[in-house]
Formats: structure tokens, C-alpha cells, sequence
RNA sequence: CGGGGAGUAGCUCAGCUUGGUAGAGCGCUGGUUUUGGGAACCAGAUGUCGCAGGUUCGAAUCCUGUCUCCCCGACCA
């Protein structure tokens, strides 16, 4: 059996094309050997093309052999699969957790913004511009049509002002708090909403891009600028803890240029991530916006002077993004791996039932050691564990797994049965790697192993990384580093002093862009810019990036 | 939004140039045999050929429009 049978189909036109100057030739072949290659073996991976084949069909084709997601009828959007949603929805338990004990609350704002709202701040009216689904009608009248019968219906009642399905809520979320804060009493006005936002994106990708998308955002109000800076890094920390313990993904954190910046706000953090194809995805933001939308929006509040002031806003989110930076971060050629805390089943039994009159016990056995399982806890939650009891061949169902991730998969048959062992198999390791253990002491040490798991998956992804930052300090290396020649580069760090202009000069014409400042290296020892020769402290990373 | 490719069974695709009423493999269902492994054999089900028009006695095939997906680019908190 193969995973991917169009590999059988596609040997005789491989051979087409070699043989291509005879095309009757090839047609005289096939008729005489229909079956060109019928020892083919099967493939050593469960995904193909492998990562280094193609990347990105690579990464289609996990999304699907993990069962995650699909695309739907609708352009742009995706049907979140329940192994997928139930991912996101780990996500989303712990970060709320982690808002909630910092002093934040959940509210909920509507979908659509009058167009009217989006227009008071001008920058950022101009950033979403391109990208703004909007509503003009309420309501559809039947019209049949007299040729066909057919009933269409065609949008009525149109509006006098038109709405934009939210891309961000600062704006509506502003008009609220503007009603809201009167006093500096009523400050800090701390406020997170678990919203989907619509960005219609001219070339989306499953989990990466999508023209709807699921996400949180921060949205707070605050007496000084002092305070709601505190408040943009206090979120960026969280952010960057977050990614590092629960998905296993370890980031840079940093602070995006002017040019690079959220429309509308003073200053943008970021939390960056290298993916395996080292290209960066911006995994999570936190922004400043200063008093820029307490001015369009009139957000005000009365001081402890009795003198009326606006309040400094700040804003921060992490998307559905997030799946698919987990997808591209730690993922193989096998397929899906799942760092434990997000996996929906964490440990998957599966019954080794040869014998038919010994299939009954070994399935109780693999019940009641799921009981015991389920009885311990990683990561403030009990262990998930589910034992494939479905009647299919135990390397269909092994491979299953494989493909979905899962961290641990156990197996019991009638030998470990009799000696009181468990087979252990970790999908952070080969997939034909077995280690055979006593089952009470599998029992006594899964939580180290399943730590042990995510260990080794935040490790491998900061090696890989750190393996793929080179420093720079001449522009004739990093112009060369960026070259057609080069077609999977990492990414530079260099001593930076350039301007916008400078900065948007350079990106144009290599197509290449500052991921960020990072934070921890604004302060390093002076050394003349790459690019003007100019002296500076600063370093910045550059990237490609998704 | 520009360039390229593609939409035919659940999946991967063949058929289209030279119009004649739809195929393969895998998957699925049933049966038999297997089984520490991504099984073998037999039997079976599944498609208004992306959608809408047009040309034609006849369209998966030709023409026009449209929608969607993929790749590259531009764009992208």
C-alpha cells in the first residue's frame, strides 16, 4: 500500500519526459509493461514532497495528512478540521489563563465597523484600505428569473453608511472607551477580546494567511505613556514565554522599525520565530499607540489634577497564525509533531491483538492503563490519552498517528502483556524507534517523558536557529547573501543606523526586510553601520519572512 | 493586482490537440485469508467533468464570461 498513490501514476510520465523525442515509443511501452514499476517500495516518508523537495506543498500536504484543515467555498477561508480547532483551543485555554492573571478581562465588540470609524485615524485608515470586505446591503429579495425559473436573490436596502467587516477592532473597541473613561479612576481599563477579524489577503495560505482568522486581541487604555509602555512589554514577555513553553517555539524578541510598524501606532514588539525553510514569521505584536486614537477617537479622562487628558492605548494580538508556525517549526517529513501541551491526545494506546482469544484482555489492560494515565497532569492538565481501539491494522493506525503528531504513542500486545511491559514509541524520535519499558515504570516516569518531548523540540528549533543567524558587517556580504544564488538564506544580524528612506531602499531592491531590533541588542559595542558606516549601537535581524 | 499553472469519483490524476454521451490507481463497502504492523485476493458502490452562457444533431473536449485553488511577484499588525 502506498500513502501517496499518484506516485504509481506518475512513474510513466517521469518516464515521458525522459523519453520525451518519442512519444509513440513511450505509448508502445506502456501498453507492453502497463505496470512500469511494480516493485516500487513504499515511500520512506508519509509526506511528500519532503521539506527539502518543496517546502510549501510539503506544508499543504502535513495540513492535510493531519487532518486540520481544509479550504472551503468560501475564497480565502478555511474549515478548521477538530484536530486543528482543537489545537487552537489549547492555545487559547492558556493564554487566557496567563490575561486573565495579569488583570485582564474578556469583552466582546461587533463585526462590523462603520466605515465612518476606520476613517478617524488616518494612518491606520490607509494601512487596512486595501484589504476591507464591506457591507452595503441588509437584506436579499427573491427574484425569479422568467427563462430559467430560477430564484436568485439580489441584495436590497442599501445602507446609508456602509460597514467594514472588522480587520482590527481599535477603532469600534476605541468609540467604546471613549465612553468608558471618565476618571483616572476608571484607569487602567484592561480589555482582551477572542474575536475573528477579515483581511482580505490577495494569496492566503491555509493557517498562515487566511482572509478570515481567528485571534485575540488586547485592547488597554492607560494614565501615561510610562504605563501603557509597561503594559506593550509586560504582553510581549507573555507572548514570548508562552511560545517558548507551550509550543515549543523559541523567539526573538524585538522591536519592529518605523517602516515595518502597525499603522497607527508609535511603537511596535514583536516576537519572531524561524520556521524550517528559515524564513520568519512574526508570531505574535504588542503596540504602543501613544494618544493617536485617543485624539481621532476622543478617548479622555480627568486626571488627578483635575485636568482633562487622553489616554495612551495599547493594542496586541496572536492568531490561528500560530498553528501554522507550530506546523512549519517543528514538523518532518512524516508529518505533524505536536509539542504535548497543544496535542489533543498527548498519548495514544493502541491494542496489539494478533489473537483473537487474548484481544478482549489486552484491551481492557490498554483501558485500564489509560485510566491510570488520565490520572496524572502536565501543564496544569490532566494527561489526554485515548486508546485506538477501531478495527484496522496496527500500521495503519501507528501511521495515523504519526501523521497527526501525537507525542507518545504506546503499544500492548500479548508479550507485553505477559511481561508486564509497554512498547513506547516518541514522534519526537524515528518513527520505527521502539523502546521497550515496564509498564510501572512508564507509569511512574510519562510526565518526564512527555516533558522530555517538548524539551527536545524547543531545543532542536533553537539550534536550528542559532545554527541560521550569521552576523554581518559589510554590505558587499549581505548583498551577496541575498542573491539568486542563495536560495534558502538565514537570516543576518548587522549593526544598523539607517534612516526609513535608507532602510526602504535597501529592502526594495534585495527583497529583503528588518524582522526586528532586538531588544537585547540595542546596546552592544559601537560599530559602523553596514550600510552607511554610520557608528551605532544597534543591531537589527533581517529576514525573509511569511 | 501582474505573470504562470490547474479545476474530471473522497484523494492523485488520464481523457481534451483530431466533439459521439466518462476511466485508472489508491481510498470506501461486503466477503475470505492474514496480522507486533502502513496486508492479499474476490465482489461492489461512487461523477449534471468548477459555474454560467454560446457554437453544434451532439460538448469533459471548441468559444466567451465568471469563480476557486496552487506557484512566482507586488502587498501583508
Amino acid at each position: 500500500m502506498l500513502e501517496n498513490p499518484n506516485q504509481i501514476g506518475k512513474q510513466p510520465r517521469d518516464s515521458n519526459k525522459l523519453l520525451s523525442a518519442s512519444p509513440s515509443f513511450f505509448l508502445c511501452l506502456t501498453s507492453t509493461f502497463p505496470n512500469p514499476a511494480p516493485d516500487m517500495a513504499k515511500p520512506k516518508n508519509a509526506i511528500t514532497p519532503t521539506r527539502s523537495e518543496n517546502f510549501p506543498e510539503w506544508y499543504q500536504q502535513v495540513v492535510r495528512a493531519a487532518d486540520l484543515a481544509e479550504n472551503s467555498e468560501t475564497r480565502g477561508c478555511m474549515v478548521i478540521k477538530p484536530w486543528g480547532f482543537a489545537i487552537w483551543e489549547a492555545i487559547q485555554r492558556d493564554l487566557d489563563g496567563r490575561f486573565k492573571a495579569t488583570g485582564h478581562e474578556n469583552a466582546y465588540f461587533p463585526l462590523l465597523i462603520p466605515l465612518s470609524y476606520l476613517e478617524k485615524e488616518a494612518e491606520h485608515a490607509e494601512g487596512f484600505a486595501t484589504e476591507c470586505a464591506v457591507v452595503t446591503h441588509h437584506r436579499l429579495e427573491a427574484e425569479k428569473d422568467p427563462e430559467t425559473g430560477k430564484t436568485k436573490m439580489v441584495p436590497t436596502g442599501k445602507l446609508t453608511e456602509p460597514y467594514v467587516i472588522r480587520p482590527t477592532s481599535e477603532t469600534i473597541i476605541g468609540a467604546a472607551f471613549s465612553r468608558w473613561t471618565k476618571s483616572y479612576r476608571d484607569l487602567p481599563l484592561l480589555i482582551n477580546q477572542w474575536a475573528n477579524v477579515m483581511r482580505w489577503e490577495m494569496r492566503p495560505r491555509l493557517f498562515l494567511r487566511t482572509a478570515e482568522f481567528l485571534w485575540q486581541e488586547g485592547h488597554t487604555a492607560h494614565e501615561s505613556k510610562k504605563e501603557a509602555l509597561e503594559e506593550t512589554h509586560m504582553i510581549h514577555q507573555l507572548y514570548s514565554d508562552a511560545l517558548r513553553d507551550l509550543l515549543a517555539i523559541p523567539v526573538i524578541m524585538g522591536e519592529k522599525t518605523e517602516a515595518e510598524r502597525f499603522p497607527g501606532a508609535e511603537s511596535t514588539l514583536t516576537v519572531e520565530a524561524m520556521v524550517q525553510d528559515k524564513k520568519a514569521i512574526q508570531a505574535g505584536t504588542s503596540h504602543y499607540l501613544g494618544q493617536n486614537f485617543a485624539k481621532a477617537q476622543n478617548i479622555t479622562f480627568v486626571d488627578r489634577e483635575n485636568k482633562e487628558q487622553h489616554v495612551h492605548t495599547t493594542s496586541w494580538g496572536v492568531s490561528t497564525r500560530l498553528v501554522g508556525t507550530l506546523i512549519m517549526a517543528h514538523s518532518d517529513d512524516d508529518g505533524l509533531i505536536l509539542p504535548p501541551r497543544v496535542a489533543p491526545q498527548q498519548i495514544i494506546i493502541i491494542p496489539v491483538t494478533p489473537k483473537e482469544e487474548s484481544r478482549e484482555t489486552i484491551i481492557d489492560a490498554c483501558q485500564a492503563l489509560a485510566v491510570r494515565l488520565r490520572e496524572q497532569s502536565y501543564g496544569n492538565e490532566n494527561l489526554r490519552v485515548q486508546v485506538d481501539k477501531r478495527d484496522l491494522g496496527g500500521g495503519v493506525k501507528k501511521w495515523e498517528w504519526v501523521k497527526k503528531g501525537v507525542p507518545l504513542r504506546v503499544e500492548i500486545g500479548p508479550r507485553d502483556l505477559e511481561e508486564g511491559k509497554i512498547c513506547l514509541q516518541r514522534r519526537d524520535q524515528a518513527a520505527n524507534q521502539k523502546t521497550f519499558m515496564e509498564k510501572e515504570e512508564f507509569v511512574r516516569e510519562v510526565v518526564g517523558i512527555i516533558a522530555d518531548v517538548h524539551q527536545t523540540l524547543l531545543e532542536r528549533a533553537r539550534d536550528f536557529r542559532n545554527e541560521n543567524i550569521a552576523e554581518c558587517a559589510e554590505l558587499a556580504v549581505f548583498e551577496k547573501h541575498w542573491d539568486e544564488t542563495n536560495d534558502n538564506p538565514g537570516w543576518l544580524i548587522t549593526p544598523w543606523a539607517g534612516t526609513r528612506d535608507e532602510e526602504e531602499e535597501i529592502s526594495k531592491r534585495l527583497k529583503i526586510a528588518v524582522r526586528c531590533l532586538p531588544i537585547d541588542k540595542q546596546n552592544e559595542p559601537e560599530a559602523p553601520c553596514f550600510m552607511t558606516g554610520k557608528p551605532t549601537k544597534s543591531r537589527a535581524i533581517w529576514g525573509r519572512s511569511y
